[in-house]
DNA sequence: TTGACTCAACATCCTTTGCTACAA
DNA sequence: TTGTAGGTTTCCATGTTGAGTCA
């Protein structure tokens, strides 16, 4: 007889199992929790009789069911079903992941903790829930701090609490599971003992590659649809409109002045910035190097240059003029805070960064819904679980060199509304021959 | 309870085009 | 001659968020 129990992430085991070790401390075989399933299966295969402690859950409350899914959700739960309550849901932005998981816990029937990266999320799979169930489920973090059996963490708070909840939880959700993998985040998915997982995202493809982690932690991507393969019947049709602009000649001037000394510098460093770990080599030298610090403020100059240049402003009028109607709900996208500033003054148009109060967020969001503003203009705070209002048109001024963003901010036009006839409108202003061109060309690799 | 702070964590950050020492 | 690894243990800037603290 094997006993197996938790303690503060970890799994005792009596005998050896894969992936455990012994533990001089504990006079036990020990792993992170998440190999619980694995350790389980394992001792099963062997016919060896197992004392289960473990998981310590609290009972699985009566619920009702009111979501009904589409058939592309429905076949997503299907394959995710099939692997064993294991892996992760690829849906764009739009598509009903919350329904998908919300109807996974109907399946599952046990306890389940969902993790969020924002307050914002909490609330909206909060409210969800309580329509969906007729249930309202513990919230964690952002000032509350209820645990039922089912309850909606955000990771930070999952990140302090996981030694002591690890092992309530049969099921785990992971909402925009590529948060996961990062350094802290991922030990929360290590020490928590729940056999089966979900994790939903729009974009699982992270920049430093460590969604290699996902398979391990959560389980392979099992369904995937893009916002392409939607579009028409459940998103909105949509185009997306590049539009070329140049530098000024003054900006032309500074622009080559800075990528000079730049170029300068990596060449008298015998340096190359081809790879992301060259660039990773320049910051680590500019930490000690006044002369490297001075050649990547040039290149932070000069891509702030290319991005935020004069002719994009431009252009930007232009396309207000011929947009800015009754009909159409514009969003304005920036890479930075300053332009989005500048934007605001040049044209009066409400602004969101992250500098803007929370009170004041919510009003400018709550107009542009009701339609009293017809465009409003935001840094990249609208990229990612933020309830956003319907737009048609987004204007992307500037931006990351991610896929991610490119489909979140396409996310929030493509929602579809009844009648509507007119395509979605995603529209691209570029500054070729700089920095910006390539950032552009980078963002569209994945397609969409 | 709010509001204003601070702090920590997370994310992005590259594409040009030439090295040098050593092993196979 | 050709091919390949090379060095450590992070962190120039800016943007964004959640949590904690203190008045």
């Amino acid at each position: 007889m094997v006993r197996l129990s938790y303690y503060k992430g970890l799994l005792l085991s009596d005998y050896y199992a894969p992936g455990l070790k012994w533990s001089d401390e504990f006079k036990k075989y020990i792993g992170f929790a998440y190999k619980y399933r694995d350790v389980l299966e394992y001792f099963k295969r062997e016919e060896i009789k197992i004392e289960d402690n473990v998981l310590d859950t609290l009972p699985f409350p009566m619920i009702e069911d009111k979501i009904t899914l589409r058939d592309y959700q429905a076949k997503a739960l299907f394959f995710w079903n099939r692997a064993g309550k294991r892996g992760i849901i690829v849906l764009p932005t739009g598509a009903g992941k919350t329904a998908v998981g919300i109807k996974a816990i109907t399946k599952v029937k046990a306890s389940t903790l969902i993790l969020v990266p924002t307050i914002d999320l909490l609330d909206q799979w909060y409210e969800k829930i309580k329509d969906a169930l007729n249930y309202s489920p513990g919230r964690i973090g952002g000032g509350y701090d209820e645990l039922k059996a089912i309850t909606v963490i955000t990771y930070d708070s999952a990140y302090t609490r996981v030694e002591e909840i690890g092992n309530k939880f049969a099921f785990v959700i992971f909402d925009e599971v590529h948060h996961l993998p990062s350094e802290g985040y991922s030990q929360v998915a290590q020490m928590l003992a729940s056999p089966y997982r979900l994790g939903l995202t729009a974009t699982p493809e992270r920049e430093d590659s460590r969604h290699r982690l996902l398979p391990d932690l959560v389980g392979p991507v099992v369904f995937r649809l893009r916002a392409s393969e939607l579009a028409g019947k459940y998103l909105a049709e949509f185009e997306i409109k590049k539009i070329y602009v140049s530098l000024t000649d003054d900006e032309k001037k500074k622009y080559e002045e800075l990528r000079k000394k730049l170029k300068q510098f990596l060449s008298s460093r015998n340096m190359q910035l081809d790879s992301l770990e060259s660039f990773h080599k320049l910051v680590k030298l500019a930490g000690r190097d006044p002369e490297a610090r001075e050649a990547l403020l040039a290149w932070h100059t000069a891509l702030r240059i290319s991005v935020n240049s004069k002719a994009k402003i431009e252009k930007l009028r232009e396309l207000l003029n011929e947009y800015n109607n009754k009909e159409n709900k514009i969003i304005i996208f920036t890479r930075d805070v300053e332009m989005a500033y500048n934007v605001s003054r040049e044209f009066l148009i409400p602004v969101v960064t992250y500098k803007t109060p929370k009170d004041e967020r919510s009003e400018i969001l709550r107009k542009f819904k009701e339609g009293k503003y017809k465009v409003i203009v935001a840094s990249s705070v609208f990229d990612e679980g933020v309830d956003i209002p319907d737009a048609n048109i987004g204007i992307v001024l500037g931006g990351y060199g991610t896929s991610r963003q490119m489909l979140q901010r396409l996310g929030r036009i493509l929602r579809k509304k009844e009648g509507e006839k007119n395509k979605a409108l995603l529209i691209e202003i570029i500054t070729k021959g700089t920095s910006d061109y390539n950032l552009s060309k980078r963002r569209h690799r994945a397609t969409v």
